[in-house]
DNA sequence: ATTTATCTACGATTTTTTTCGTATATAGGT
DNA sequence: ACCTATATACGAAAAAAATCGTAGATAAAT
């Protein structure tokens, strides 16, 4: 097992390699630099870190190491979730997807896909 | 504004003082040792932070404190849902929808509401 | 009245997270 | 071959978060 939870500067950079795939620390590093304030060291070492704490591993080839985390999105997701549910709702999944759902817009297809789920959740029709 | 984002030992804090109401740092910390092992005076001082943040406030009366949130939970949580929903998903609510219901169980009830929800959502039928 | 228990205040320590500077190596351009 | 740009490695500093010890005040118990 694993089981290592990603700090916040570091779930920045799982974003990235979940939406880019495996990418270089330079890569990386332009994406975070758009949105805020950071050196490449910086990048580089949380990257290195999570190598170390399993988070990613790289692919040494090259001299620019490539990146790619261990875990699929999905998996993270779920693991964050669930702690971010205890935490934040007490545990309950409800109350969470009242106010995701209340709060942000979310499109036509993705209410459809989750009525969908529902009824499926639901074991059958109705 | 208050705007201040509480770190997760203060979130576990407002758990307990949203579940009970107003209290004392002697029943808030009864409460926390039960699951972890704690000294008194952390918490105490987490919480005397806490009002240094203007998360809580607290009626200074009698000798024993009582401790309030500034914030009612519903819109805490709807601060750290978007932030969480940025951080982990990308900012879909879609998506964590999907992944909160699919992995959780959830009341018959409470799904029942959602799609009620979604129904609303949707402008009317369908 | 004296002791004991229970508070808060306050500062210090520890741990975790984030940041960056410096050294060193290597590739690429000229 | 030489200079420049770009890598990684490594350690250290800064910042943020969490923990606790000690002191002093007050209430409660005896």
């Amino acid at each position: 097992m694993s089981e290592h939870k990603p700090t916040e500067a570091e779930l920045e950079i799982l974003q990235i390699l979940w939406q880019h795939g495996p990418s270089t620390v330079r890569f990386v590093h332009e994406q975070l630099a758009e949105k805020k304030d950071i050196g490449y060291t910086t990048t580089l070492k949380n990257m290195q870190n999570m190598v170390q704490k399993n988070i990613l591993t790289r692919d040494e080839e090259s001299r620019s190491h490539i990146y790619i985390p261990v875990l699929q999105q999905q998996e993270t997701q779920k693991m964050l979730l669930d702690r971010f549910l205890d935490m934040a709702f007490g545990g309950s999944a409800g109350k969470l997807v009242m106010q995701a759902l209340g709060d942000q817009k979310t499109s036509k297809e993705e209410l459809q896909q989750i009525k969908d789920l529902i009824n499926k959740l639901e074991g059958g029709d109705q």
